[in-house]
DNA sequence: TATTCCAATTGGAAGTTCCGATCGAACTGA
DNA sequence: TCAGTTCGATCGGAACTTCCAATTGGAATA
C-alpha cells in the first residue's frame, strides 16, 4: 500500500485552508503548477476528488472536509517530533544511565550528584552500583551509558577518559606496631596480614596485584562485601587494608580505632576513569563529566 | 523549519524494529545504501543521532527510543487515512446532503428513502426542503450535493438528469360542474378561479405559465402555502387546481370532496429531475439515484 | 472590449533517491 | 591462520521526482 507524502499532505492542507491554489502555493513556497501536481498526485493515491474546481473557484468535497482534520494532526504531530528531537542535541539531555562501582560510589557521588544537578539541571541520572564485569556488560549492551570506575580492570573495547590517580593508603588499627610512623614503605606489609573484599571487587584484585609485588600475601580467612565491613575487621585487628585515598576521610574518622597511613612518592595508585562505548558519539558530554568530577577532587 | 518525510520515518521505524540495516532495507523495499542514506539524512535534519553503529551492530539512542513510539504513532494514522479515504471513493459514501422542492418532497420522499437505504446501506442521506430558488443557492454554495425538484425552473448553471414526466391533472370539487366529465382539455379552464400556491413555489409559476397558454388567470385572493391547504381551498369551492400527477394519490383520496380529472395525450406537465453542480464528478453516483427514483414510480 | 484572475498544462531544468559495485572491518568455521 | 560471510558506509551514475517559467483558456470584472 502506498503512502502519501508530506508534501501532498502540506499542499492539501493549504488547499483546504486558502480555497485558492495560487495562495496556497504560496504558503508552501512552491509554484503553482507545483502544487497543482501535489494535489492531483493526492488524489489519484486515495482514489478520490478532493477539491472541486471549476474555473473560478476551488469547493472541497466531503471527503477533503473529513479528512482535513486527520491530515492536520498528522502534519502537527511531525513537526513536534521534529522540534522535540533537538532537545536531545544538547549536553546531558534525557537520562544519563552511569554505572559506578561500589569502592567509588559512596566517596565521590554524593558531591558529584549534586553538582551535576547546579550545573545541568535538565539532566536526569539513572545509577547503577555493581562489579566492573557486569557493568562493562551493561555498558556493551547499550543499558548504560557510561562507567565511573577503576581502569585497570579489564574493560572490553570500551573507550575511556582518565579522571584522577588514586593513591592507596595502608590503614591498620591504632595500636598497631606501624601505626606510630610517618612513612611507610612498599616492604613494610610483607610480613602482615592483608584484608581483602569480596571476589568480583576489582579493588580486591589490584590489592592482591600489590602484594604479589612485595610477595605479601592476602589473608583468604575473611572477605569482606564492603569497606566499612572491611575496616571492622581493621580495627578488630584482624589484618590491615590497602584503603584508596578518596575513601580516608569518611572511612577513618577519628576515634574509630583506625590508623591511615600514606605511602611515599612512589605509591601504588588506582586510576579512576570514565569508560563508554566507542560507538557512542557523547565523548563530548563525558568530557565535561569528567571535568566536573576533577573540580570536585 | 524543515519537515521530515514519510520515508525518513519509515525507515528509521524499520531500522529500529530489526536493528539491522540490510534486514530494514529489504522491509522497506529499497537497497542498503538508500536506507543508510535517509537515515542520515533523518539524523542531519533532527540534528541528533538516532543509532550508535558499529561494524558489529546497531544500537538505538536514548533519543530513537523515545521517538520511535511517536514515529510509529504518525505512520499508523498516515496509513490509516490513507485507507479510510479509499471509502470515499465507493458510491453513497458519507453524507449525501439533498435538496427537495415542497411539492414532490412528500410524494417521492417516503418510499425513495426506503430503498436508498436498502440499496446502499453506507450512505447517510441529508434532506433539506426549500424553494427552487434556494436549492440552487445552496448546491452553488457547496451546502448540497444535489437536488430533486422540477427542471423547468432557472437552475443556473447546474447540470439535470431527467427523471420522469410528471402530468398535471385538473382537480375539482366533487359538486363541480366538470366533476361528472370523463376527460377535459385545456380550455376548460379558462372560465375557472384557478387557486395558487405561494410565491416561491416553482409550481405556482408553472400553473401560471399554463394558464396563460389559454388566458385564464390564477386568482390573486388565495396563496396557499402548501398543497394539502391549497387542495382544501378546493375543496371548500373556492376554486379549481392543478395537481401534479404525483401528488393525486395521497391528496384526493376518496370522501375528501376532490375529484381529479386527468388532462389528455397532450396534458401539460413538469420534469423532475436532479440538478447537481457541473464540476462534482459524482454523476455516476446521481445516475444510480435517478434510477433507483424511476423505479419507484 | 480589455483586464484580471484562476487552475491546468507543457517542456525542460534541478534536485532527489535509488541501485550496483565496492570497501574495510569484524566475526565464523575450517 | 585463512577463506567466507556479514556488517554498514561510500561512490558514481541511472532513474525518477519535483519544480519552475511560460502559456493556455475560461470566467469574472470593469
Amino acid at each position: 500500500m502506498e503512502m502519501p507524502t508530506n508534501r501532498q499532505l502540506e499542499c492539501f492542507a493549504a488547499v483546504f485552508e486558502t480555497l485558492n491554489f495560487r495562495q496556497a502555493a504560496e504558503k508552501c513556497y512552491i509554484s503553482q503548477p507545483a502544487l497543482s501536481a501535489q494535489i492531483k498526485q493526492f488524489e489519484q493515491l486515495l482514489g478520490i476528488l478532493l477539491f472541486e474546481r471549476d474555473k473560478r473557484r476551488v469547493l472541497p468535497t466531503a471527503a477533503a472536509k473529513s479528512l482535513f482534520p486527520k491530515v492536520e494532526k498528522i502534519l502537527r504531530d511531525t513537526r513536534i517530533l521534529a522540534e522535540d528531537s533537538h532537545r536531545f542535541g544538547e549536553p546531558f539531555s534525557g537520562t544519563l544511565r552511569l554505572g559506578v562501582i561500589p569502592t567509588v560510589a559512596p566517596y565521590l557521588l554524593p558531591k558529584t550528584i549534586r553538582s551535576l544537578h547546579r550545573e545541568f539541571p535538565q539532566v536526569r541520572l539513572s545509577i547503577c552500583e555493581d562489579h566492573t564485569e557486569r557493568l562493562v556488560e551493561s555498558l556493551e549492551e547499550g543499558d548504560l551509558d557510561v562507567l565511573l570506575l577503576a581502569l585497570e580492570a579489564d574493560l572490553g573495547s570500551a573507550e575511556t577518559i582518565d579522571i584522577l590517580s588514586d593513591p592507596f593508603w595502608l590503614v591498620v588499627d591504632s595500636k598497631h606496631s606501624l601505626a606510630k610512623r610517618q612513612r611507610i614503605a612498599f616492604e613494610d606489609i610483607a610480613q602482615e596480614n592483608i584484608l581483602l573484599l569480596d571476589d568480583g571487587h576489582c579493588l580486591r584484585d589490584q590489592t592482591l596485584e600489590i602484594c604479589n609485588r612485595v610477595t605479601a600475601k592476602g589473608s583468604d580467612d575473611f572477605r569482606a562485601s564492603s569497606l566499612p565491613t572491611l575496616l571492622e575487621m581493621v580495627a578488630g585487628g584482624l589484618g590491615v587494608s590497602l584503603l584508596p585515598e578518596m575513601a580516608i576521610e569518611s572511612e577513618c574518622r577519628p576515634g574509630r580505632g583506625l590508623t591511615p597511613l600514606p605511602y611515599g612518592d612512589i605509591s601504588p595508585f588506582r586510576t579512576i576513569g570514565l569508560a563508554f562505548r566507542a560507538s557512542s558519539h557523547r565523548q563530548p558530554e563525558y568530557n565535561l563529566l569528567a571535568d566536573l568530577l576533577r573540580r570536585e577532587m
